[in-house]
DNA sequence: CAAAGTAGTCAATCCAGTTGACCGATTCCG
DNA sequence: CGGAATCGGTCAACTGGATTGACTACTTTG
């Protein structure tokens, strides 16, 4: 159950859809900027994917699984359908012969790169609308509840796909 | 693709992944209120469909669909099943024999007032974190962005799922 | 060094959506 | 008017991306 969806009046407790539809918003506008582009959109799960990967090298599919928050089996065929594309390559693991290493490909980087630029530029447009001091503070406060809230957890990843 | 997932310095392009996570962190808490009082947490779909029930009397079930974005077969399927549940009642149209006018039950305007105030109460914690202040700004900046975005079109309630 | 546990895959199933086809009611126009 | 096109709603078949379950190969533990 979604907040309440009538934007007319402020009422208290409509924050969190205004943060749903904001967002939902600026992926629609990334993925605008990508088709301009000509490039194939993957989907969020593979964003997430990218991101684990880059930052954690020798990354197995269950670390990744844990990571993403669904199970080992669908990040299974999720890894090798990102295989198959040229985004990401399996290795033989260093320590454990039943493992794999997973990493990003040049292919793979380069994708991330783009998508940072892009989301750099989704966010400007926030910017321009309400001012980069209230960008900052906005940033700023999210950091701050969401460091409130993951006080001890792992941070999940996964928004609501 | 999501934007970045590295916390620990902050770049440009951050703040669309703020967003998601803080929503998905109050998602979280919602379910957790929720489960709390032992109710069951009906899909955010429903939530979005209450709502619109609740604010568009005699409401039909292609109207319902174009509202939440899905085809209009997927909704009566979702009908059906809020019909089953007691949340929603299927009456003859007034003005239109192929028609449906749907409603909500009283069982699903208790279950929206409850929504109301836990989503209430989870922007409370925000505002705790935060500070009453920061919430209104954030409020303010959030609806900016997205009446600015959504300028002409209808705004999109469907997030991601 | 045997028993228990773990990494990864294959297979079957599930679920919420899709497209396509259709019926009865309605609206549009020639 | 009255026929043609459109619209509301449902049934059926399919799809994509998840799930659970079962299994093999390797690793860790006692």
């Amino acid at each position: 159950m979604p907040p309440s969806s009538d934007f007319t009046e402020a009422r208290p407790g409509q924050v969190p859809l205004l943060l749903a539809v904001a967002y939902r918003a600026m992926t629609d506008r990334f993925h605008a900027l990508l088709a301009e582009l000509g490039r194939e959109p993957l989907r969020p799960a593979h964003g997430y994917t990218f991101r684990y990967l880059a930052s954690h090298p020798q990354a197995t599919t269950v670390d990744l699984a844990a990571h993403l928050g669904v199970t080992k089996q669908a990040t299974s065929k999720a890894v090798a359908e990102l295989a198959d594309w040229g985004y990401v390559e399996r290795r033989p693991h260093s320590t454990d012969k039943r493992a794999q290493a997973l990493a990003l490909t040049t292919r793979g980087r380069e994708y991330l790169e783009l998508a940072d630029e892009l989301w750099a530029t989704v966010e400007g447009q926030l910017a321009d609308v309400i001012g980069a001091e209230r960008l900052a503070a906005l940033d700023q406060d999210l950091r701050t509840y969401i460091a409130a809230v993951h006080a001890d957890q792992e941070v999940s990843f996964r928004p609501v796909w």
